[in-house]
DNA sequence: GGTTTTACTGAATCGCTGTTCAGTTAGGTT
DNA sequence: AACCTAACTGAACAGCGATTCAGTAAAACC
């Protein structure tokens, strides 16, 4: 039988947990499901990773960190900021990508009562965060488009007690447009009849264009 | 000891579930800590629920009623229609109000591979959509506000082909708000630090003003 | 070629928890 | 007051599935 250095059959491990998790749920996951998907045995399973629920958190963190690095060269295209932000964009959007979304939803649940968890995805969320923020200030840089207005002299100065630097606001557009992404998912899986590809393409375009104008 | 008719038993226990889950997650919800907490035997729970998976099932469905009913209200009130929607938004928002938030997140995951949790979800929100749907259109009527233009004419026309009814550009719009929503629900709960509550309110009330200005 | 390291397995363990079931009793009915 | 229905319990069962562990054999190293 063929032996594989730890790293590489660590990788094949996470690789088999994160497709577990995609197609059955966390929730039913055994150790020996992800072991039988490669042909081991359990054991080795616990071997390479102590428990099943440090397993769990390393296949978050692995399948959160993929779609970074994808979402990242996205991000370092020689094209202009805007189209850039499109592309990711896309590619964080629950459809049109090859990218996984059940599973950040199991995550969140496991998420709440699990501080490991938690904090993966809170790094995670910030690394997006900041992707789409750098975009957000290159585009303007580039004078390719500016905040809504309503947004800088409405809400921004008038409730919010934090500073009002351009990487600030840009954050804050940042987390807007995740949040409206991560709830068009949702949407998209409890009513996909309510929402089809296109039209939520299309809010997410609308969105955005209304964020940047 | 006291015995209680069934059905006031079986609210007992649904609200005792409800309590479990919001405490510690559905993850590691057992039987036995429902009944504790009543102070009844696990087996009165399984007598009343047969399986504990149809208790979760009614659990939601329980949880979510109550929401709704709660949502009703607000929506029943007097108040002109605008005021009467961020009633509405408000109490279905993450923050500052009782709702529970993790059970639904739960819910959510526990719906991804589980037909009949996700079909109770799919009502529920559609519910929710028809609330919010109706309060939109009675506001169109009064002339309090009206679709923001772009909406209309960009996205709408160009990309969908649904229909271009009144009732039908509501329910697209509840369903954009309540998307935004849950997504910030998600954001409140793994980022806390970056979107306070307060923001968080203004940037709903942003988001709704700028869907009907 | 021998030795050490380390990936790997199979079988056994063991705790946990949903469910069963035979029996008990409260409370309404007549 | 006898009775019957239905709420309720406690103890046992049963199965699942994570983890353990003693042992095997590839590689890597010298």
């Amino acid at each position: 039988m063929s032996r594989k250095s730890a790293s590489v059959r660590r990788d094949e491990i996470l690789a088999a947990t994160v497709e577990e998790i995609e197609s059955t749920g966390l929730r039913t996951l055994r150790v020996a499901d992800v072991a039988a998907r490669l042909g081991l045995s359990p054991s080795l399973v616990i071997y390479h990773f102590v428990t099943k629920e440090a397993l769990v958190a390393a296949a978050f963190a692995h399948a959160g960190e993929n779609d970074l690095y994808r979402a990242r060269r996205l991000a370092a295209t020689q094209k202009p900021a805007s189209q850039r932000l499109r592309d990711v964009v896309q590619w964080y959007m629950p459809t049109g990508s090859t990218r996984s979304w059940k599973i950040w939803i199991d995550g969140w649940s496991a998420g709440l009562f699990d501080d490991g968890v938690k904090s993966t995805f809170s790094t995670l969320d910030r690394e997006w965060k900041t992707i789409l923020s750098e975009l957000i200030v290159a585009g303007l840089e580039a004078e390719e488009f500016r905040f809504s207005h309503g947004r800088m002299a409405t809400e921004a100065s008038a409730h919010e007690p934090t500073g009002t630097t351009v990487a600030e606001l840009a954050d804050d557009c940042a987390t807007r447009i995740l949040a409206y992404l991560d709830g068009l998912a949702v949407q998209l899986i409890f009513n996909p009849e309510s929402v089809s590809p296109q039209t939520l393409s299309a809010w997410v375009d609308a969105f955005v264009a209304r964020e940047l104008e």
